[in-house]
DNA sequence: AGGGCCGACTGGAGCGTTCCAGTACCGTTG
DNA sequence: CAACGGTACTGGAACGCTCCAGTCGGCCCT
């Protein structure tokens, strides 16, 4: 194909191969109703002039592009690159493609991206991001299928939601320190959002279970240093159940700063499973998603409102404990 | 807008408005040669119907849909997160939208969606990808404008690119640790690829100009463990230039794990400035890219490229080392 | 007063598809 | 042998927009 000739049309394919324009288009979507020898023939013309079929056009005329879109609030979250990977799997399977808008963290470029997406013809969107705005995320279910990866801020009506079980996962991670014997554990939360509050309230629920007292210190607060000074007390916390992995992660720094042994000192579990988890030293106990299952699930609850489906589903996915380096028995 | 009903179209808006669909499509481009009053009308009316312009439509009609796209292979990683996010702003400036095609590492998986974000009709990609054969840009290209950033694996013709100086860059570490007193300075390599080829080639340049021997340990033949045993003789390396800021980390590790003392006992510098080289403790001294510069300064050539500049350049942008734990004057 | 010009606006063709209502031809059947 | 049914194929309308060639007044100039 010599550069910068205008791409080939459906008709020129037709003419090139002797018969209507109607039949090319049919027997390149594998219709019925076109003979054998016609089929490969005019298969044959199009590979050969090199066409593609324009798929604004398709698009204009069946009201369907074939992409869907895929909105994140950040990109460099690879719990985030996670998810879209799973959706991304499913997606390819249906035959559909899949691009991406970038929110940058920010509400207000994650509501222009949705509404690019939607003008630019996606069949659907999959929002991984809690970001959005109920009534934002309601407004663009009225234009397509919208499905949502994680908790909602506030609950939108007319979409589906897909996420974690955040309190099975909290209660694992607290099984866990109960079963090695800790009795004082605190819980440092960084977040008041949906998620958090969910793992909050499993960890306060976990220890009236079990019968003990459940103490709750906020990072934005002091926390963490309150943390810390106690856990150098005889009669202080032996561990600690954090929000989330970052939050852990700092603890963690901070503990051994202070000269604080961990896991012997003080245990540390996180949540989420986050690529930090891995870096830091030793390696962070914590809670995974099942990231990849989350998004292809979302797809697959996309897909089947794409084909007709009315129903909003909500689908809560099991988390798993992950064991590494900042756990052990208290001493 | 009550649920399910059908978009408003342009005839719509001319209906109510009681003018021609011409006249609404000038009124909403923004046209001059649109009255005032009439304008402000149209658009009153346009917006109390929930109109939105079908970008598919307009596409089709004009050959252009104010979107360009971009491709990278690896969402999880933070420098191709900040390019994104300097193409992204740039482009909104230029009232573009952006969309992201994900690679997810695989040559294949990046050549398809290629093709797909270039069916969907963006009026220009950009890859952030050296993944990708020269004969595959060079097949994009002659669809629509194409900027790569990075380094190509082999240079493609009709392709523009943008990338740092690897070469300066490199130069910056060695003089930071020349200047600090350094004299026996090793170079860990963990990749063949041009970008890191130009680093080790800086590498070499700067210590012949210094009078000093070049030692390049590669990390697949063993390296860091070589350099680490070497590092702990009397006549061993002080300093370590890494190839990159993972290879760098890998060694801290190593190192302080080896009971080697870092800076102290063996100075270490990486390159990119990576996450992780914020998450090290100490910190990583390394050489920083502009990445939003990066970024911002392919959408600029793309633009230009799709108003119909026909030329390829190469544009090569300054790095800056920044200075953390890792380095310090030998002892 | 007539011609020319300019600003505001219109109607229809065209972009590349899909979809629908046909047509032509063939073999089967009463 | 005419009526019928089915298969293979066709032509044109439609999708929602842009673009181009006009039309229609009103104003200025000579």
């Amino acid at each position: 194909m010599p550069a910068d000739r205008v791409a080939p049309t459906i008709v020129d394919v037709a003419r090139a191969a002797g018969v209507s324009k109607s039949l090319v288009s049919l027997a390149i979507r594998g219709d019925a109703g076109v003979s054998d020898a016609t089929r490969t023939r005019i298969l044959a013309v199009a590979d050969d002039l090199g066409y593609r079929s324009n798929v604004l056009a398709r698009g204009l005329a069946r009201g369907r592009t074939q992409v869907i879109g895929v909105l994140v609030s950040d990109l460099s979250n690879p719990y985030h690159a996670d998810v879209v990977a799973g959706i991304e799997s499913r997606a390819e399977h249906a035959g559909l493609g899949t691009v991406i808008g970038h929110g940058r963290s920010q509400p207000e470029v994650l509501a222009v991206r949705l509404d690019q997406m939607l003008d630019l013809g996606v069949d659907g969107v999959i929002v991984v991001s809690a970001m959005l705005p109920a009534e934002a995320l309601d407004a663009a279910a009225t234009r397509r299928p919208l499905v949502m990866v994680g908790r909602p801020f506030e609950q939108p009506r007319r979409v589906s939601v897909v996420r974690n079980h955040d309190e099975r996962g909290a209660a694992f991670a607290l099984d866990h320190l109960l079963g090695l014997g800790h009795r004082r554990i605190v819980h440092l939360a960084s977040s008041r959002r949906a998620a958090a509050t969910a793992r909050r309230h499993a960890y306060g629920e976990a220890m009236t279970r079990a019968d003990l007292p459940a103490t709750t210190l906020w990072t934005d607060e002091g926390g963490t240093a309150a943390m810390l000074a106690a856990a150098q007390t005889p009669e202080g916390p032996t561990a600690c159940f954090a929000g989330n992995d970052r939050t852990a992660a700092t603890l963690l720094h901070d503990a051994l700063d202070a000269g604080l042994d961990v896991p012997d000192g003080l245990s540390i579990v996180g949540y989420d499973d986050a690529q930090i988890a891995r870096q830091v030293r030793p390696g962070l106990t914590t809670v995974a998603q099942p990231r990849e299952a989350i998004g292809r699930e979302a797809a697959r609850l996309l897909l089947s409102r794409i084909d007709g489906d009315r129903d909003t589903v909500e689908v809560t996915l099991e988390p798993s404990l992950i064991v590494r380096g900042t756990t052990s028995a208290p001493c």
